[in-house]
DNA sequence: ATAGGGTTAG
């Protein structure tokens, strides 16, 4: 069928914008394929061009039109895929494998769900989806995070008796973990008769996506006791659920087993101990692993731009960019983030202005919401605290609560109260469930002994049910992760644990400690119940454990779920000293190394 | 034509 040039033109949104004509030589005897043609094809204007020429040859046929929409899927724009469409509009009989092919396009395009226009139509035309359709548009929901789309394709899969397919099972497991219904994923994980390696691969990545990774490496161990062979993709997401728990024992056998059986030749799984290694406290050996890589790419160089970062060395972060940039990787948006955060973690405040300016106008990358959170950070941290409010003001973007929350922690950490209330009335206005908001205001207020405040805020905070999460600090010790939670104890202290704690803290006080009751918040604690609180935060139970549980000398690593409270900051310092022991706090945004009564963070933080 | 490393929020 013929298309009008017209609307050829019409269906390329830039068209006009594209001046330098494509040679075709007609006067050949023997005229080129306009198949053939397409593949040398690099712009949407030559495409028209081939097109036009197609036509006017008559070598316009069925296949020739397939092979067009194949073109324009395999890296879309939004202008190829509306050719595309249109060509697709303009076929009389257009059948299900080239709908398959456009719902590829529309699967990795920016706007994934314009897909569901093109399928309610076909299904009226009483086309069949197949065992192809279902990955492209389950992919689609996954991007778009558009479980209700997901669960009624899920459903016609069934109807259709191809749920269980080797390809649509995995992405139906995808699309539901990424539409954050993990439950719903592990479902239709559970109803596979036997699962292949690729199932397993899907439902542990969402697990370690989901921050679930102890469901993650227990499947691993479940996929092994069936003699199933895990390859380099189920490596990479059983070391990213090490990364996450702090599980350096575990990542060290996972590296032994990529040894073993032949993975490290890949680049991501090298990425991916980098990361383990960092954030299990272990910077020497993601160190090692980056050196020895042959080959580097933007994602291990920014692994490894972030690793210093995390652990306050934002000189080598900053050396990092220098030797990727002589080496001509191309740094990308999360490059930028890593050393944006390396900068705010050690008050580098001009140089983080750089790195932001020279992201924007040199490299043309547009700032995303963290890098601008980093920058409030860098501003805020290093007590530049009404720039930040003004930076955040004049965003070109509608700030998120999260922005004004790193403003607000800021506040807190340079104790100005007078910010602090006026952040957090612009917190609230977007967001009053966040319980963690209200307890940093009024830990400002037990600081600064306005009691009356505390006391009002606290019943706001209760009648909106606003819920803080729990501190939680674990420590790994013998292939056993232990976790324990803010307060255990304080109410019945009998074990042998809080004795140990007891005697460390009698024997801290000894060296000068002490405790650093002034943001517990209960205006009607006594002192010395105010102190047996602090006694038991989760960090102190952990570092206690480590004393405990592992022979002298031994570093102590434990891994914190929020930032680590001023109090356990000192009292971990004091604790490398007394106790000749290193001590590797991770907490949720950065490393503190305590050596010598020493923090790598120079108490800045 | 299925699963995918570095970011994920103070």
């Amino acid at each position: 069928m013929a298309i009008s040039s017209a609307s050829l033109i019409s269906s390329f949104s830039h068209a006009e914008t594209f001046t330098k004509p494509l040679k075709i030589d007609t006067v050949n005897p023997n005229p080129p394929n306009p198949i053939l043609l397409i593949s040398k094809c690099n712009s949407e204007r030559e495409l028209m061009q081939i097109q036009a020429y197609a036509i006017k040859s008559h070598q316009e046929d069925v296949s020739f039109n397939t092979k067009l929409i194949n073109f324009c899927t395999e890296s879309p724009t939004e202008s190829s895929m509306s050719y595309a469409r249109h060509l697709f509009d303009a076929m009389s009989e257009p059948d299900i494998v080239i709908f398959n092919s456009i719902a590829r396009g529309y699967s990795r395009s920016t706007n994934p769900l314009e897909v569901f226009n093109l399928f309610v139509e076909i299904l009226e035309d009483d086309l069949l989806p197949d065992n192809y359709t279902f990955p492209s548009l389950l992919k689609a929901c996954a991007v778009a995070k558009a479980l209700e789309e997901g669960r009624q394709l899920h459903c016609l899969s069934m109807k259709l008796g191809v749920d269980d397919n080797v390809y649509v099972c995995p992405t139906l497991i995808n699309m539901y973990t990424e539409c954050e219904d993990v439950d719903a994923a592990r479902c239709v994980f559970d109803r596979i008769v036997e699962p292949c390696v690729v199932c397993y691969n899907a439902m542990i990545t969402g697990y370690a996506r989901r921050n679930r990774p102890n469901e993650a490496l227990s499947l691993f161990r479940e996929m092994q006791g069936k003699n199933l062979k895990p390859n380099e993709i189920t490596l990479l997401s059983v070391l990213s659920s090490c990364a996450l728990l702090g599980s350096l024992d575990l990542g060290k056998w996972i590296h032994e087993y990529a040894k073993k059986h032949g993975f490290c030749k890949y680049v991501k799984v090298n990425t991916a101990l980098i990361d383990m290694f960092a954030k299990c406290g272990s910077l020497d050996d993601a160190v090692s692993i980056f050196e020895n890589m042959r080959y580097k790419d933007t994602q291990a160089w920014s692994a490894m731009i972030v690793a210093y970062a995390n652990h306050g060395q934002a000189e080598n972060s900053m050396l990092m960019f220098e030797r990727m940039r002589s080496e001509n990787v191309q740094p990308d948006e999360i490059t930028f983030l890593g050393l944006l955060n390396a900068c705010s973690h050690t008050g580098l405040v001009e140089e983080g202005r750089e790195y932001f300016s020279w992201m924007v106008h040199e490299f043309g990358i547009v700032p995303s919401i963290k890098h601008y959170g980093s920058m409030v950070d860098l501003l805020g941290r290093a007590g530049h605290l009404e720039d930040a409010y003004e930076f955040i003001d004049k965003l070109p973007i509608s700030p998120t609560p999260m922005l004004w929350r790193i403003l607000l922690a800021a506040c807190s950490s340079h104790n100005n109260l007078e910010l602090a209330e006026k952040v957090s009335e612009r917190i609230l206005e977007l967001d009053d469930s966040h319980g963690g908001d209200y307890v940093i205001l009024s830990n400002l207020y037990a600081r600064n002994k306005k009691w009356e405040a505390v006391d009002s805020l606290r019943k706001v905070m209760k009648d909106r049910k606003a819920v803080k999460v729990p501190g939680c600090s674990s420590i790994e010790v013998n292939n056993v992760v232990h976790e324990f939670f803010s307060g255990d104890g304080v109410k019945s202290a009998t074990t042998k644990l809080h004795r140990a704690l007891d005697e460390m803290v009698k024997e801290l006080k000894l060296a000068g400690y002490v405790p650093d009751t002034s943001m517990v918040v209960h205006a009607d604690m006594g002192d010395q119940e105010k102190e047996i609180t602090l006694r038991y935060h989760s960090e102190k139970l952990a570092i206690a454990f480590g004393l405990l549980n592992t022979p002298p000398g031994t570093t102590i690593r434990v891994v914190k779920n929020l930032r680590v409270c001023r109090d356990c900051h000192s009292a971990a310092k004091l604790i490398s000293l007394i106790f000749g022991r290193k001590v590797v706090l991770r907490d949720v945004q950065r490393f503190h190394h305590f050596e010598d009564g020493k923090c790598s963070c120079r108490d800045f933080w």
